[in-house]
DNA sequence: ATGGTCGGCAACCGA
């Protein structure tokens, strides 16, 4: 089974490279995030004809995921709190017997401000959703883009960063929680190397040639799961285009029993 | 040399 996740930034400017690296990867689900689409635009459509189904929750400009699945999709939800006016940032449902949440965590502009405290009270809710509703015993993946770099080795100016969003220790101490409640992060599991990024500013010129990114995209499963994990890769691919996407998928491939 | 990123969407906001 191949599981990936990307950050299109975009999905509609991004559509014709999701859709070659989908004919070429043959991935069985892709989550994707920062889809930028309200529901009835969205191109599903595009996604049939490549031999997926797509569900998808998206809002006017800002967030919005989706899931491309080769599976169908059963118990769908479309919302973390059930409330109508919520942002686009959650999406999850089960695909065969196995649960899956692709979330869009927001980026939280900066220590201090309003909008780092909401991606604190965001993280949180999610976190207190999957110890509510899962077993870390059971098999469950979580995957999306979480704007939280965990460790040194995560990005590349650590030090640097200690009072940035992204790198935060209060950030980090809710990420650990869900570690400590059973999640596995199955990159990491796969690859200690320092130096892997998922993400690359777009305002930092010639970033990704200058090793300036983040690894804040993740895949993490439970540990029936993530037992199954074969190999986790970065497809660097999508920033050497003409037009380079500023995320790159992360990929996964599990044993095929599951 | 006198700038320097994207994308959405119509003036800036968000990343």
């Amino acid at each position: 089974m191949k599981f990936a996740t990307f950050n299109t930034n975009s999905v509609r400017v991004r559509l014709p490279v999701i859709l070659d690296w989908i004919d070429r990867e043959q991935p069985d689900i892709l989550c994707i995030q920062e889809t930028k689409v309200q529901d009835r635009d969205f191109p599903a459509g595009s996604f049939e004809a490549a031999g997926y189904r797509a569900v998808f929750r998206g809002q006017k400009s800002y967030n919005g995921v989706a899931i491309i699945s080769k599976l169908p999709l059963e118990e769908l939800h479309l919302n973390l709190y059930d409330s109508e006016d919520e942002q686009a940032r959650f999406i999850s449902a089960r695909i065969h017997e196995i649960p899956l949440i692709n979330a869009y965590v927001p980026q939280g502009v900066a220590p201090g401000t309003e909008k780092f405290e909401y991606k604190l009270r965001w993280l949180r809710d999610l976190l207190d959703h999957i110890r509510d509703k899962y077993d870390p015993g059971r098999p469950l993946l979580v995957a999306g883009d979480f704007n939280v770099a965990l460790e040194p080795i995560d990005l590349y100016n650590p030090e640097g960063s200690r009072e940035t969003a992204g790198f935060h220790q209060d950030e980090q101490a809710i990420m650990r929680e869900f570690f400590a409640w059973g999640l596995v992060d199955i990159f990491r599991k796969h690859t200690p190397e320092a130096g892997h990024y998922t993400f690359w500013d777009y305002r930092i010129p010639n970033a990704l040639k200058r090793k300036m990114g983040w690894r804040i995209d993740y895949i993490l499963a439970t540990p029936p799961l993530a037992e199954k994990s074969l190999n986790v890769w970065i497809d660097t691919e999508v920033r050497l285009l003409e037009k380079p996407s500023d995320h790159t998928f992360l990929v996964a491939e599990f044993h095929d029993d599951i």
